[in-house]
DNA sequence: TGTCTCATGTAATCCGTTACATGATTGG
DNA sequence: CCAATCATGTAACGGATTACATGAGACA
């Protein structure tokens, strides 16, 4: 039960925005959610029919196509599963793991793997910069708007932070090459 | 062979700065790379048995508190294995997933989670203090302690970045709870 | 003597991705 | 009509955690 309900809580958190096939979900969180969350295919069917077994969620039609809408039921449970304390996935950061053995790199290994998240990062910015242009053309989901740019400000506030670290640290690997 | 290598480059990565027993791998592992990295015994028992069986690493006497070292060939493929890009992990952010879909939490649970991690990356930054200053009382790993200051101002960057996003946030929520 | 930490190991289990199979629908 | 996209599902696999079992050494 523990981290499954994780991926319950994507999905009828998404429902409870708007109705959505199984595909257009897995879309939907790829691409909204993505900077912070991800699910597969195989993670979201199985759920679906676990959903809708439990009357969670119900489809419109018998369609194949057939959205699928968050309940009553649902709404409460998904209410109650945002309330359950946050569960913190033991961290796992390959970049820094291969700057904490830097030594054995050396200093252009470093200098490289420190660009390339700082482009990363510079990229994450802008694509921020292009979700807030398009939620501002979609006046539909006000009430979810302002919790959505919250998320968005914790990337840019990461990336940022993100930029910032990259430059120190470039100037500080230049240092060690400069006297190995 | 994909991210199983993963933990291989962490144990060999500790080895490579001094020996250890597989106990106190995990040990140092939790502490000292505890804010970006983690290794359970269930991993790190098996992979030391096949790097032994590889000749990546030796233990130094039969007894059972033997420590672990790396070998020659254990530096080599180290270095081998730091130089693969960096796969990074699908991200699982349960507080920003939860944020996302604060309308149907409320303004003023999500203002509580903002604060525990507020909280949270406050006493990131005293650690960091900390393992500032345990470090600079062992002069004796010099050449890996440059390495060592990046990855801690990687922290201290992302933690300083959260306390500030977290202020902002509680002020967007508060402008949210009273005009509801 | 008994308890705490050190130390090693393994089995159960969970979560999740990847890959594959299958077919409907749409648009050029 | 054919390709691309939409749509659903499942089987295989892998990686990681958790929990448990076991025992040695230290020390009070």
């Amino acid at each position: 039960m523990a981290r499954k309900s994780q991926t319950e809580m994507a999905v009828l958190g998404a429902l409870g925005v708007a109705p959505m096939t199984g595909y257009a979900l897995r879309r939907a969180i790829h691409e909204v959610l993505g900077h912070f969350w991800s699910e597969s295919f195989g993670q979201i069917y199985p759920t679906l029919s676990r959903l809708e077994a439990d009357g969670l969620v119900v489809r419109s039609g018998t369609q194949r196509s057939a959205p699928y809408s968050i309940t009553e039921a649902g709404l409460h449970r998904l209410r109650e599963l945002l309330g359950q304390p946050v569960q913190q996935v033991p961290p796992r950061n390959g970049l820094m793991l291969r700057l904490f053995f830097g030594r054995q790199l050396g200093p252009d290994r470093c200098q490289q793997l420190v660009r390339e998240a700082r482009q990363q990062a510079e990229q994450q910015l802008v694509q921020f910069e292009a979700i807030r242009a398009e939620m501002a053309t979609e006046p539909e989901t006000g009430a979810d708007h302002q919790y959505w740019f919250i998320t968005i400000a914790a990337g840019e506030h990461a990336a940022r932070a993100t930029i910032d670290w990259a430059d120190e640290t470039t100037a500080a690997l230049a240092r060690i090459g400069a006297t190995p």
